[in-house]
DNA sequence: TCAAGAAATTTGAACGATCAAAGTTCTGCT
DNA sequence: AGCAGAACTTTGATCGTTCAAATTTCTTGA
């Protein structure tokens, strides 16, 4: 039993071909009582335009790529995992696919993107895991493939023709956060950071530098890893014995501080997390949610404007960016002070 | 500047259309001059065959779909994340392509996958999350769609008329974590798992039951939250304060098991986890790793056996399903011991 | 009632690849 | 050299859709 085509569909409806390609894509040039009756053919039919004929003809896939890092452990990949699912959700929503694409440093990216835009597979990308002086923006750029980048420029990179980007806004985070040790903790909120340089660590490290100014805690830094931070949060917690709420760049660097207050039988410690991770909420510590399903709904924006497909060139109205506010979720002991 | 067709290659090298496409497709059959001249050409114009042509043409898209499940929290999530990521590099390496698509529910996923079948959008899929008495199977198998599905049928569904399946071997993991235990940590060995009746749990719960017999510690059973597993397992350590090792049937289980031993004050009670999520890394967990590569290559296996496309029957020489032999990842006390 | 213009519909061609079948060149042997 | 058969290459048709242009039908107003 052959797929039903455009051409049996217009026999049964006693039109032609064109006229059930019109009520399909353009229904507002058919009258009224034609498209019924296509309709009716169609569903009684069970047909369903055939992706590749009408990609061919269109020179359109309809088709989002996006790379998946190599998995490498560690927390913070749940974030793009989310984001990925959301995306998914939200691209159906609008007629759109999402394929996936694996590549294992950025020139290969290079030529596998370059690989499925040629090949017609996909119209637009959304890049993510962005660094500083990153090759792919300028070629994308230089292609004239429409895509988004999930996280801002770098310093120094991309300052003068800015591509369409999405992040969440870290220091809204940091703040959220601040605001909220204020309130249930106590007066020493210390920061436990990132080695400085990295531009979304700088970023969270601001919220809580900018709420409390002069009257802030320690700044404590450590590589993003449990025992790293595990040892840092110790000998802070050893030098002020006063201090009362942690306001963390991660969540690893959260639960090396919520390890280490407890070791140090501290355990009112008020420890804040970022990324808000299966493991944070394990562990009843409250951290920053980036909430991906707005990162996702602000990149489809970015990349299709109010329309139903991907554009080159967005009009001039429209942002070019988004910061998203992320949301503090709040657990364990901070929850019921 | 238009992209190069078949045409513009064979031009240059001065041969047919049907001679380059044989140079794409079955080189064996081209004669050796022939074929270095026109892989010239090919490279020299930097043509790529358009997708969507080959795909109207050979009723073949090359394109693998499966769906992600919303998104709800919780530690697990991570293993399929981690399958998809396998299964997109190694899909990649035999010239496949991932297709994500959302749904629901197993009706809403039934209606995305006609949807995407009909319109020639994917030739096959990866089922995951399968549940007993699950529609998905049953309506894939009567529609003839090659699928393999990640998690072996529930007992009394399909027993007749099995489809192609991979999972893990529950059972030898727990088994492994067992033998750890016995050889590093103690006499006392119990088990901390679900609620009978989940056709997991029960799986990983055997490789511990097989493993020791009469000798066997306490079986403790906790929902799969980690409040629920510390309670349960604080209970357990007060009854039983001998007890030298916990199995656990999975990691949420397993963090709970962990913070009542600390809070116990036997922090040296020896724990293990299932599926070696970034959490139990954190907390220096040993846990039982999945190895999704390994599924991700069994899948597209079974999938295509050893050809470069998706097989509607697998020849009968082939498995029609695979269990995977997971491995044990020691961490933390029991490394040291 | 009819012309002019708008609205709706149809027709022919094209998108780029591969299949099937027909045609050509090569090879080995007498 | 000539022939049979194998090896290789070319030609014509086709997949299902949408574009562009041509054609038909409808609407409006004198």
């Amino acid at each position: 039993m052959k797929a039903p085509t455009v051409e049996d569909v217009a026999r049964v409806a006693g039109v032609s071909r064109q006229t059930v390609s019109n009520v399909i894509n353009t229904p507002a040039i058919v009258r009224e009582s034609t498209r019924v009756r296509v309709e009716d053919a169609i569903t009684q039919l069970g047909y369903r335009p055939h992706a590749a004929a009408r990609s061919l003809r269109t020179r359109r896939s309809s088709t989002i790529g996006i790379h998946l890092d190599p998995y490498v452990g560690g927390i913070s990949g749940v974030v793009l995992d989310r984001f990925v699912h959301a995306l998914t959700e939200r691209a159906d929503e609008r007629g759109m696919r999402i394929l996936l694409y694996a590549a294992r440093s950025a020139p290969d990216e290079i030529s596998r993107m370059s690989e499925l835009l040629d090949g017609g597979e996909i119209d637009a990308i959304v890049l993510s895991g962005t660094f500083h002086g990153d090759p792919r923006t300028a070629w994308l750029a230089g292609r004239d493939v429409p895509f988004v980048a999930f996280g801002r420029p770098w310093a120094g990179d991309d300052e003068t023709a800015p591509h369409r980007w999405v992040d969440v806004d870290g220091a809204a985070g940091t703040r959220q956060a601040t605001a909220h040790a204020q309130r249930r903790a106590g007066r020493q909120i210390g920061f436990l950071g990132w080695p400085s340089g990295s531009g979304t660590g700088d970023d969270r490290e601001r919220g809580w530098l900018e709420s409390l100014g002069d009257a802030r805690g320690p700044r404590i830094v450590a590589e993003d890893r449990v025992t790293a931070a595990r040892t840092a949060a110790a000998d802070a917690l050893e030098r002020h014995p006063d201090l009362s709420a942690l306001v963390c760049a991660s969540d690893t660097l959260a639960i090396g501080a919520h390890l280490a207050a407890i070791d140090a039988g501290h355990p009112d410690l008020v420890v804040y997390g970022f990324d808000n991770t299966p493991a944070a909420e394990a562990l009843e510590i409250s951290s920053v949610e980036q909430r991906p399903e707005h990162v996702a709904d602000a990149t489809l924006q970015l990349l299709m404007g109010d329309g139903g497909s991907v554009v080159t060139e967005l009009p001039p109205a429209f942002e070019r960016h988004m910061l998203i506010e992320p949301s503090l979720v709040v657990r364990g002991a901070a929850a019921s002070r």
